[in-house]
RNA sequence: GCGCCCGUAGCUCAGCUGGACAGAGCGUCGGACUUCGAAUCCGCAGGCCGCAGGUUCGAAUCCUGCCGGGCGUACCA
C-alpha cells in the first residue's frame, strides 16, 4: 500500500521513461488543482518538457497519456488532457481510503521520511546576548528555530540545536558595571548611572539579589577588582533566566556555546591562521583585514583592530570554523533581520574556509512589531523598555504565542498586538485546531460510554462506507501530510505546518457538523471512527511538530 | 546614496519553487444547539495582488524601473 501521490508519481515517471525515454532524474510536479473539475491531481510535466523537447505540449501530453493508460493503474478513474497541456487525474473514490491503514500502521511515525538520510544539521537560534531577559523578538526566533529543528528531525536529519552566547566584549563590561553601580545604590551610595548602561529594572532586582548573597563585601573594593565579579555574576544569572524562559517556552538545546571559550582556547588565532594560510589576510593601517570582498562581500572586514583588540567578527570566524570542523552537513543560522547585512561576510567566511557556502543557510526572521492596543511599544534592552517573552507567555500562553509566531513566513514582519492577542484569545486560531483534537478525544470518550470502540480489523474492512465527499476530502488531506512535512523541511518553512493543520481541522469541523460518526449502523460507525481516529493522530503529530499541546479537553 | 526584506479583502496574513475562476482568520450582517463538545457550522458582502513596462502558451509569482514602509550600511557588539 502506498499513498495516492506516491503511486501517481511512479505511474507518471514510468510513463515518461517508457514513452519519452526520459531519465529518472526528472521529477514530475504533482499538484492539486484549485478547481474540482480539473481532477484530484494534475501534472504540468508535458508543458515543462515542451521547452526542452521542443514539441507541442499537448502532443507530449497525449504521448504520456498513452503510456499511463497502458499501465492500467487501478487507482485511476480516468485521465484527461486539458488546457494548454495539463494532465488531469481523476482518482477512484474508493482509492483514497488506503491512507487509513497506513496511518494506523505507522502511528506517530506517520509523515516521517528519510529524505534527510541522517545528514547532520546544526540549527543555531536565539543566541541573544546575556545582558537582559528575552523579549518577544527572541520569542519568534525561538519558535521558528525549535519548530524547524523538530521538522528536520522528523524528516530524517540528525539535528543539533545550539545557542551561541556572546559572553565577551564591551557589552559585558557595561553589564558588569551596571550591576556594580546598582549594587552601590542598594548600599546607599549616590551613583551616576550612565545613559548607555543597562537601565532595566531587572538590573535593580539583580543588584538586590547580589547584595543578599554578598552583603557589603564589595562596598570598598576597588572598582577594577569588583567589576569582573559583577560581570560574571550578572552574565550567569541572566543566562540562567534565559534558559528558564526558553525551557518554559518548550525550547530545548543540545549545546550552549560560549564565545569566551573560543578566545580562551586560542580558537580565534587558529581560525585567523587558517585564513592567513589560504592567503585571505592582510594588514593595513595597523589593522588585520579579511579579504571578504573576494567572496562577494561589498568590502573587506577588519578582524583585529589597530589597538590589538579582536572584533566580534573575528570570534564569529572562529565559531564558524568550529562549526565546519564539527562536521555538520548543513549549518542553519537563524538571525534577526537587523543582522541581514552580516550575511555576505559570514558566507565569505565559510567559503574562504573551504566549505561550500550553500551549506550555510541563514534564515532571517523579521522583527516583531510589538503593539498594545494599536500603539507601537518602544523596545530597547538598554533603556529597559520592552515586553519580555515571559510576560507574553503569561499573558497569552505558550500555545497561542508560538502559534502566532509560526503562522507567518519568517521574512514577513509581524505585528504582535498584545491587547488583540488577549482579547481574541478564545477565538484564536490555535484553539480552532486544538478544539478539533479535543473534539475527537471526546467523541471516543462518548463512544466508550456507549460501549462502542474502534475495532480496527472491522473498520478496515468497512472503509468502502467512506464515500461522502467530505470524507473523501478528509482522506485526501490526510494523505497530503507527509508531503507538506517534506516541503516544510525542504524549504525550511515551518509555517506550512500550522496552515495545513488549520485546513485539516476546518475540513473536519465541517464534516462533524454535517454527519454523525456514532451511527446506528455498526459498519459505518467503525469506518467513521477509523477516519476520526486518523485525523486525531495527524493533528497530534502536527501540533507537536510546532511545539504545541494537543489537549483532550479544553 | 547603496544593499536586503516587505507591499494581496476594512484589519492580520497564506499563495511567491510561473499553471487553469486570487484564499484563510478576524471584523460586518443574517441563519443553525431536546441528538457524538456551538471554542463549531452554514450563508451574504468585501480585490486594478502598490504602479508601469517586459519575458512566457500562461505572471500575485520571474526581470527592469518607479512609489510607499521596515532594516542595515563601524577598526560597535
Amino acid at each position: 500500500m502506498a499513498l495516492i501521490r506516491d503511486e501517481l508519481r511512479s505511474i507518471i515517471s514510468k510513463a515518461l521513461k517508457n514513452g519519452l525515454s526520459l531519465s529518472d532524474d526528472f521529477e514530475p510536479e504533482i499538484e492539486i488543482p484549485t478547481i474540482a473539475q480539473h481532477g484530484d491531481y494534475a501534472t504540468n510535466s508535458a508543458m515543462v518538457l515542451a521547452k526542452t523537447l521542443k514539441k507541442n505540449p499537448r502532443e507530449i501530453a497525449s504521448k504520456i497519456l498513452e503510456f499511463i493508460e497502458a499501465q492500467n493503474p487501478d487507482i485511476l478513474e480516468r485521465v484527461e488532457i486539458a488546457g494548454p497541456g495539463f494532465i488531469n487525474f481523476f482518482i477512484r473514490s474508493d482509492a483514497f481510503s488506503s491512507v487509513l491503514p497506513i496511518i494506523y500502521e505507522q502511528g506517530k511515525a506517520f509523515g516521517k521520511t528519510d529524505i534527510g538520510k541522517g545528514r547532520y544539521v546544526q540549527v543555531e537560534f536565539v543566541s541573544a546576548n546575556p545582558t537582559g531577559p528575552l523579549h518577544v523578538g527572541h520569542g519568534r526566533g525561538a519558535a521558528v528555530g525549535d519548530a524547524l529543528a523538530r521538522i528536520l528531525e522528523s524528516c530524517g536529519y540528525r539535528v543539533h540545536r545550539e545557542y551561541y552566547i556572546n559572553d565577551v566584549g564591551k557589552q559585558m563590561t557595561i553589564l558588569g558595571r551596571s550591576l556594580y553601580l546598582r549594587y552601590l545604590e542598594v548600599l546607599g551610595k549616590a551613583i551616576d548611572f550612565p545613559e548607555d548602561h543597562y537601565r532595566g529594572d531587572y538590573m535593580k532586582d539583580l543588584a538586590q539579589k547580589f547584595f543578599k548573597e554578598m552583603g557589603e563585601k564589595y562596598l570598598n573594593t576597588p572598582e577594577e577588582e569588583a567589576l569582573p565579579i559583577c560581570t560574571k555574576y550578572a552574565a550567569e544569572n541572566i543566562l540562567e533566566g534565559i534558559k528558564k524562559d526558553l525551557e518554559d517556552f518548550r525550547v530545548s538545546y543540545d549545546e550552549w556555546f560560549s564565545e569566551e571559550s573560543l578566545h580562551r582556547g586560542g580558537a580565534v588565532e587558529k581560525a585567523i591562521e587558517q585564513l592567513r594560510n589560504r592567503g585571505f589576510i592582510y594588514e593595513q593601517d595597523g589593522a588585520i583585514w579579511f579579504r571578504s570582498s573576494l567572496f562577494g562581500d561589498e568590502k573587506d572586514r577588519v578582524i583585529v583592530r589597530s589597538n590589538g583588540a579582536k572584533t566580534y567578527f573575528a570570534a564569529d570566524i572562529a565559531y564558524h570554523w568550529n562549526k565546519i570542523e564539527r562536521g555538520f552537513d548543513t549549518i542553519i543560522n537563524i538571525w534577526g533581520a537587523d543582522h541581514h547585512g552580516y550575511v555576505p561576510r559570514i558566507k565569505a567566511v565559510v567559503d574562504a574556509l573551504g566549505l561550500n557556502p550553500e551549506r550555510l543557510k541563514v534564515i532571517l526572521v523579521q522583527l516583531v512589531n510589538l503593539l498594545r492596543g494599536g500603539q507601537p511599544v518602544a523596545m530597547s534592552t538598554r533603556a529597559g523598555e520592552f515586553v519580555t517573552l515571559r510576560e507574553v507567555m503569561e499573558e497569552v500562553g505558550v500555545d497561542a504565542a508560538r502559534y502566532m509566531f509560526l503562522t507567518r513566513r519568517s521574512d514577513s514582519p509581524l505585528d504582535f498586538d498584545l491587547e488583540l492577542a488577549k482579547a481574541q484569545s478564545s477565538e484564536n486560531p490555535v484553539y480552532y485546531v486544538q478544539y478539533a483534537h479535543a473534539r475527537i478525544s471526546s467523541l471516543f470518550e462518548v463512544g466508550r460510554e456507549r460501549g462502542v470502540t474502534l475495532d480496527l480489523k472491522k473498520a478496515m474492512s468497512n472503509l468502502n462506507h467512506l464515500k461522502e465527499p467530505q470524507e473523501i476530502q478528509l482522506m485526501k488531506l490526510l494523505g497530503e501530510f507527509p508531503f507538506v512535512l517534506r516541503k516544510s523541511a525542504e524549504y525550511l518553512e515551518p509555517h506550512r505546518i500550522p496552515y495545513y493543520l488549520h485546513d485539516l481541522a476546518s475540513t473536519f469541523h465541517t464534516y462533524y457538523n454535517h454527519h454523525r460518526i456514532l451511527t446506528e449502523d455498526e459498519n459505518i460507525t467503525q469506518a467513521r471512527l477509523a477516519l476520526a481516529g486518523a485525523i486525531h493522530t495527524v493533528l497530534k503529530i502536527g501540533l507537536e511538530l510546532i511545539g504545541l499541546s494537543a489537549p483532550d479537553k479544553m
